[in-house]
DNA sequence: GCCACAACGAGAGCAGTGCTCTTGCTTTTG
DNA sequence: CAAAAGCAAGAGCACTGCTCTCGTTGTGGC
C-alpha cells in the first residue's frame, strides 16, 4: 500500500505540476494553449504529458474546474460573516472583479468564449454555479430575515421558470426575486468581461471600481437589498 | 484606367470572396479559422490568400470589422423611427439579441475573450462603439425631450469622468444618466453572452425573450426611460 | 524473492497549421 | 513595346495535437 501509495502521489504531484505550469503559459500567451511548450517547460517528452491529461481538452478542462474553485472559494471567502445582506452582495461582486483582475486569462478561459468544439463536460457545472449559488444564497437570507424591499411581482412563462427555480433554492421566494439576482450575476460578469476585454476604452478609465459599484448598487437595489437609488 | 479598374473590382471580389468563406468556416469550426482551408476552400493556394490579407489576424481583423457593422446596422434598423425613447430602447436591445442568436460566432468574435496576442486596431473602434452610441443617442434624444425621469446624483470620481463624457455627447446631461446606459449596455452584453455561452443553463430555458427584455426594462428604470419597475 | 504486469518516459512519425521565399506568368503602366 | 507591378503556385520551415512503439522502472501476487 505504502509503495502503491507512493506512486499515486508522485502522479498526483506530476498532475499539479503540470497544471501550474499550463497555467503559466496561460497568463503568459493566453487560451491557445501548447502541450508541447509545457513539456518542454517541464523537460519532458510531449507525449508523457498524455500519461497524465488525455488530452488537450481534458487538460483545459482541469484548469477551468481549479478556476471555477479559486473564484468560488474568493467570493464565499468575501460574503462570509453574518453582516448586512446589502454588504455582502457588494463585497461578493467585488471580490468577482478583483479576482478577475488579478488573472484575466483565468477568467477568459471560464467566461469568455468556449474554444470551438469544446463542451463543458458535467464535472464543471458545479463548481461553475458556486458563485450565483452564493448570491442566491444572500438573498435568501435576506429574504427570510424581511430585508429585501418590495418588488411589483413579474408575470409570463419565465416567471414561471423562476418560480421553478426559486422552489427549489429559496420556497416561497417570489419570482421577482430569483429573477432579480440572476440578472445582478449576468450584468456583474458583462460590467467584468467589457473592462477585461477592452470594451470600457476612452469611457471610465480612473475610477474603474466606482463604476462597477455604482452598477452594482443599482442591482442591489433591483433585487430589492436597498432603496436607496 | 477601365483595365485598371477591372483589376481593383476583381480584387475586391476576391478579397469578399475570402472573407465570405472565411465567416462560413466560422459558423461552423468556431473562432480558430484556418486560412489554408479557406484557401482549399477557395481552390487556391494557402500563399495565394497572403495577397489579400497580410496575415491571419488582419482577416480576422476584417471580419470582426464586418460583424460590428452588420449588428450595428441591425441595432440601427430596429431603434429608427420617431417613437418613445423607452420603446427604442427596448427594440433596439432585443435586436442586438436576435442578431447574436443568428450567429454565436460573429457574436464570440467581437465580444468574447480575445484571442490571445492580438490587439484591436484603431480601425475596429469606430464600428466598435456604434450599438453604445445608439444607445447614447437614444437617452440623448429622451432627455432633450424631457421624458427622462429624474434619478439621484452620482458622485465620485467616475462621476467626473462620465462628466467628460456627457460633455462631449450630450452636454448638460448629468453623469447617471449616461453611465446608466453604459451600465445598461455592458448588461446587454453580459446577459446575451451568458445566454449564448451556456451560463443559463437549468434555469430559464423556454422564455428566454421574455427574461432577456426583463433585465432591460430593468436597466430602462434605471436610466430613467420608464418608471414602471 | 521472483515474475508477470501495469505504469511510465522518450522518440519517431503523421497530419495539420501560419507564414516566407522563390519561380513563373499575366496584367498594368510609362 | 518593354519595364514594372500584381498574382498564383509550390516548396519549405517551424510549430502544433496526437498516436504508436520501444525500452525501462516500479508494483502486486505467488
Amino acid at each position: 500500500m505504502s509503495a502503491s501509495g507512493v506512486r499515486a502521489r508522485v502522479r498526483a504531484e506530476m498532475t499539479e505540476e503540470i497544471k501550474t505550469v499550463a497555467r503559466r503559459h496561460l497568463a503568459t500567451d493566453g487560451a491557445n494553449l501548447s502541450l508541447r511548450a509545457v513539456a518542454r517547460d517541464l523537460g519532458m517528452a510531449s507525449s508523457a504529458v498524455y500519461r497524465y491529461f488525455a488530452s488537450r481538452d481534458e487538460l483545459l478542462t482541469a484548469l477551468i474546474i481549479d478556476a471555477y474553485n479559486s473564484l468560488g472559494d474568493a467570493a464565499e471567502r468575501a460574503g462570509a460573516g453574518p453582516r448586512e445582506p446589502l454588504d455582502r452582495f457588494l463585497q461578493i461582486t467585488a471580490a468577482v472583479r478583483e479576482w478577475a483582475l488579478a488573472d484575466p486569462h483565468q477568467w477568459a478561459l471560464i467566461y469568455g468564449s468556449p474554444v470551438p468544439g469544446y463542451q463543458a463536460p458535467q464535472d464543471t457545472i458545479g463548481p461553475a454555479t458556486r458563485v450565483i449559488l452564493l448570491i442566491a444564497d444572500v438573498v435568501k437570507d435576506g429574504y427570510k430575515a424581511g430585508k429585501i424591499a418590495e418588488r411589483p411581482p413579474i408575470t409570463g412563462r419565465f416567471a414561471e421558470e423562476l418560480r421553478v427555480v426559486a422552489d427549489r433554492f429559496t420556497p416561497g421566494a417570489p419570482p421577482r426575486l430569483v429573477g432579480a439576482a440572476l440578472s445582478a450575476f449576468l450584468h456583474l460578469n458583462g460590467a467584468i468581461s467589457a473592462e477585461l476585454f477592452g470594451q470600457l476604452v476612452q469611457s471610465v478609465e480612473e475610477d474603474r471600481p466606482g463604476f462597477f459599484a455604482f452598477q452594482m448598487r443599482n442591482q442591489a437595489y433591483l433585487i430589492g437589498l436597498t432603496d436607496e437609488l
